[in-house]
DNA sequence: TACGCGTGGTA
DNA sequence: TTACCAAGCGT
């Protein structure tokens, strides 16, 4: 089917808005391809605001693909703490490690090289090559998908074949162009701020004279996603027990937080008797008693977690003994920090 | 293909 | 408040 709106009268007014309107953002003041591969992988599934601050702590603290492969799993998750997803981050390190290894430490320049690196899928390898080296190579990514089924009135599920390669086949022929990288940060940048999932700004969009959805009264109506499940109850307890001013914290083995510090837990709704028990810890906490709950929502699970204070006898044999202080410098999702603050208060 | 994976913003 | 969902990836 071929498509309603033109192509490069569209490209072209996208790209005189996007020179016009374009965000101020730290990874668009240069080209370093490291400092986009970065941004690209921070800002899956993330919103622009959240990771401005994240990547110019991350690019400080490992300012090259040398320093990020150098460095220890766990201080990099220590960076990435609070930001979520924290596979990325994984992923990142050992896609680092392995551009040291197989590309001589430089980011690779091809398609076909970057998409081989960990972490990096079809919409990254696309970002990094179409943005740090112009390569015609297109992306598409919620914005261009919303974007584009608007545009040329795509029906039916983008994320399920054939939709998914028609719209990659569509994006590819916007990134026909000498600037590639504009092009594609035009169609993000048009989505993040004009052609929004509800209540978009038609009458401020520089394509609307192209677009088919817009002629039809009915923007919203694309793209026609399928609804995601409601996040599943989950009921935990957890056990703060602290020796002086430190908690005592061990790695989790649940794989949303793999080997982060987390206070002992078990998805169990217990009472003060029940968890000590459950988590095998009688005889090295004395005084538990309840301090509360604390709701924390991912996106498969819900999780309402009672948490428990105690004081340790002794230290551990496993896991450490964190200082209150310390925290900052550890790998620590944000759910450790919402049962220890209701345990013990503001940290 | 469908699911699991974090967190926070917005309506 | 609930629901959606944001520059996705790996399995």
């Amino acid at each position: 089917m071929a498509p309603r709106a033109e192509i490069p009268a569209v490209r072209e007014a996208l790209l005189g808005w996007y020179r016009e309107h374009r965000r101020d953002l730290p990874w668009r003041r240069s080209r370093d391809p490291y400092g986009v591969w970065v941004s690209e992988v921070m800002l899956q599934q993330t919103r622009v605001d959240t990771v401005v601050p994240y990547h110019r702590r991350f690019l400080e603290r490992f300012p090259t693909v040398e320093a990020l492969a150098r460095a220890p799993e766990a201080e990099v998750l220590a960076v990435w703490s609070g930001l979520g997803y924290y596979r990325r981050a994984r992923l990142l390190h050992q896609g680092a490690r392995a551009v040291v290894e197989r590309h001589a430490a430089r980011v690779p320049d091809t398609f076909a090289l970057l998409r081989a690196l960990p972490g990096v899928g079809d919409y990254t390898a696309g970002a990094i090559g179409s943005i740090a080296y112009g390569l015609p190579v297109p992306v598409v990514d919620g914005n261009v998908e919303r974007v584009l089924t608007r545009l040329h009135t795509l029906r039916g599920d983008p994320r399920a074949s054939p939709g998914k390669s028609l719209l990659r086949a569509l994006a590819a022929r916007y990134a026909e162009h000498p600037a590639p990288g504009e092009v594609n940060q035009a169609l993000m940048e048009l989505g993040a701020l004009v052609c929004a999932p509800s209540a978009p700004k038609c009458l401020l969009c520089p394509v609307k004279a192209h677009c088919g959805a817009l002629a039809a009264g009915e923007p919203e109506r694309y793209p026609e996603k399928r609804a995601r499940a409601a996040p599943r109850p989950e009921r935990w307890s957890a056990l703060v027990a602290t020796l002086d001013d430190k908690v005592w914290l061990v790695p989790s083995d649940l794989g949303r937080w793999t080997a982060m510090l987390l206070p002992p837990m078990v998805e169990r709704d217990h009472t003060a008797r029940q968890v000590v028990s459950s988590l095998g810890m009688s005889g090295i906490v004395r005084a538990v008693r309840e301090a509360g709950a604390v709701t924390h929502v991912l996106t498969h699970a819900s999780m309402r977690v009672k948490v428990f204070v105690g004081e340790l006898l002794r230290e551990p044999s496993r896991g450490e003994l964190v200082a209150r202080g310390a925290l900052g410098g550890r790998a620590v999702p944000k759910v450790t920090l919402k049962v220890l603050e209701a345990a013990l208060g503001v940290l």
